[in-house]
DNA sequence: GCCGTTTTCGGCCCGACTGTTTTCAGTCG
């Protein structure tokens, strides 16, 4: 039972609380409950074995504690087994559905209707007009929701959102008058994935602005359209909204659609202990406005620094912004290298040479190759003979490509017993040797533990690639118990890869903050295959932002030589004793 | 259900839009 799996029993007992119509309040203990457990970066299950661990979780008294301690040792506590008998419903699933709440649901409970396809079966019939607080057009909305339900995963991944955003804000951008449009929601949080857009905009006539906003070429439908306020769904499902908002209240409309929604809750109580009040149109004290046109203006006002949005999660950023002690996050331009790239002498698409190329032509002062090792044979990976060979070729790009340093590396697969997928005359050859898991992925918990820490302990090993091996919206992480890795990381000097291509982001935000607790140092880099992925750096950069990382966090921030001598370092330390 | 150098009781964030109402409840963010 891990931290998610907790997180979601409470969640539902908050829905069924709901639903019973229970203390909105009471309500909302357990849905803050599940979130600060959902974010926690260590197991529930270890906080539950030292006493008073728990209830020093905000949010978490005696009784959620003594709740949470019975579903880690049982799987379940007794009110939710008497809240499932009683509430005999899907509740996930219904609730999901747009325009279907508490309330709405409890209708349906109370007409013998429970779980979707009875839903949508009365749906169909005709039947549900005529429930109380339903409606011709509601029966119809909830058709459409759950056919839109089947077709949908849900979320949509960060870089697919990215153009289509972009052209969005562009579009009403072009509006006479228009002065600002920006993209806030979870997509300026830099999310790895999104649930929709929220797009605001200041100035301009709100016919005007929402025309264009709701005529760009990818609307499928409009849901709502007001002066104000707009909705509408794209083609792929995705949902967008846009707000128009005076300019003396950006900045607080700003903060309050960056979010995150418990973020701005707690910023919202500070600025009720001042005896003020804070809403998206401006943080004011009784009716005069004491700021809001910036949000720099409105943080400053609450008495604290400017937050990025990367780190508004109600993860301790708030209070490090009163103290002044915000970290200086890292950024893209920080990077000096992209150290996980692969050719066409094995899986990737372009040459040796031209990769190395783009990579100096991006800026970059050196970089590592880093094709497959011999197991994965459908990539034509590299045995110890083969990188032999490579040496030669390495050799010789350096010579053609001058201006950026290149190393020879390779992404050693971990193989099912920990051993690594090429001999030590072959390692040796090595600048730079990432280990990955590539096969054999549902290995259990102990068996795949047991795996990575025997790898890791390999003195040639740098850097894990990819740590969990999970791909977002296809495939789940591997089984690992990622404090055990992390902590044997941490004793033999390796250190761990963010994977900035967008379906992969792994290490994610999490487990970079787990990381970076125990002192690792972390690279981020493309996993580039094709030229255009050079650019995925942007996500990875993003990830390690959310983890409150900074440029000492993460190596290929360093200049070349300093790499080097940080890597031999390294090298010394873990040398067999 | 949580929380408290103002409180162990009485608070707990707030507004827009829609559809179903007949002045507002439900849902969403």
């Amino acid at each position: 039972m891990n931290n998610t799996d907790i997180a979601r029993i409470l969640h539902r007992l908050a829905t069924m609380l709901e639903i019973e119509a229970a203390n909105p309040f009471r309500v909302r203990a357990y849905r803050e409950a599940a979130r600060v457990l959902d974010s926690l970066t260590e197991p529930v299950a270890s906080l539950v074995e030292e006493a008073g661990r728990l209830e020093k979780l905000p949010g978490i008294g005696k009784d959620l504690a003594a709740k949470i301690r019975d579903i880690v040792r049982t799987g379940t506590t007794q009110v939710y087994e008497e809240m499932k008998a009683r509430v005999p419903i899907e509740v996930a699933a219904l609730t999901a559905l747009q325009n279907m709440g508490p309330k709405r649901v409890k209708t349906l409970l109370d007409r013998g209707i429970r779980n979707l396809e009875e839903l949508e079966q009365a749906a169909r019939a005709g039947q549900l007009a005529a429930l109380p607080g339903f409606g011709e057009v509601t029966q119809m909305k909830i058709i459409q929701a759950i056919e839109s339900a089947r077709r949908e995963s849900g979320r949509t991944r960060l870089s697919e959102a990215w153009p289509v955003a972009h052209a969005i804000a562009d579009r009403v951008r072009t509006v006479e008058g228009v002065t600002q449009v920006e993209i806030a929601g979870s997509f300026r949080r830099r999310k790895e994935t999104i649930g929709d857009l929220d797009i605001l905009a200041c100035g301009g006539a709100p016919d005007a602005v929402m025309e264009a906003f709701t005529t760009h070429y990818e609307v499928a439908e409009i849901k709502a359209r007001g002066a104000s306020k707009s909705s509408l769904q794209l083609a792929s499902g995705l949902q967008v909204d846009l707000r128009l908002v005076p300019p003396e209240s950006f900045g607080a409309a700003m903060l309050y659609f960056t979010g995150s929604k418990q973020h701005n809750i707690e910023l919202r109580r500070i600025a009720l202990d001042k005896g003020w009040s804070l809403n998206e149109y401006g943080l004011t004290e009784k009716d005069r406005q004491v700021a809001g046109r910036t949000e720099e203006e409105v943080f400053r006002a609450l008495g604290m620094e400017w937050i990025p949005p990367e780190l508004r999660e109600a993860q301790g950023e708030i209070r490090l912004a009163q103290e002044g002690r915000l970290p200086r996050l890292i950024e893209l331009g920080d990077l000096r290298a992209d150290l996980h790239i692969h050719t066409d002498r094995t899986d990737g698409r372009e040459s040796l040479e031209t990769m190395v190329r783009a990579l100096r032509d991006k800026g970059y002062a050196y970089c590592a190759i880093t094709d497959h090792s011999k197991s994965l044979t459908m990539a034509f990976g590299f045995d110890t003979e083969r990188v032999r060979q490579s040496v030669q070729e390495i050799a010789a790009v350096r010579e053609a490509v001058p201006g950026i340093e290149v190393l020879h590396g390779l992404e050693v697969d971990i193989l099912a017993d920990g051993a690594l997928d090429l001999d030590e005359e072959g390692l040796a050859l090595l600048d730079w040797v990432i280990v990955s898991l590539h096969s054999r992925l549902k290995q259990p918990r102990e068996e795949m533990t047991a795996r990575v820490l025997k790898a890791l302990a390999h003195p040639a090993v740098h850097v894990m690639g990819h740590p969990t091996a999970r791909m977002i919206g296809s495939r789940e992480p591997v089984e690992l118990d990622m404090e055990a890795v992390l902590d044997q990381a941490a004793r033999h000097g390796a250190m761990m890869e963010i994977n900035a291509q967008p379906h992969r982001i792994d290490l994610n935000d999490l487990n970079a903050r787990m990381a970076k607790e125990r002192g690792i140092k972390m690279v981020i880099d493309t996993d580039s295959h094709r030229l255009r992925e050079l650019d995925y750096m942007q996500y990875g950069v993003f990830a390690a932002r959310r983890a409150g990382l900074t440029k000492d966090d993460v190596l290929n921030t360093l200049p070349y030589d300093a790499f080097r001598a940080a890597l031999a370092e390294r090298r010394s330390r873990s040398a067999p004793s």
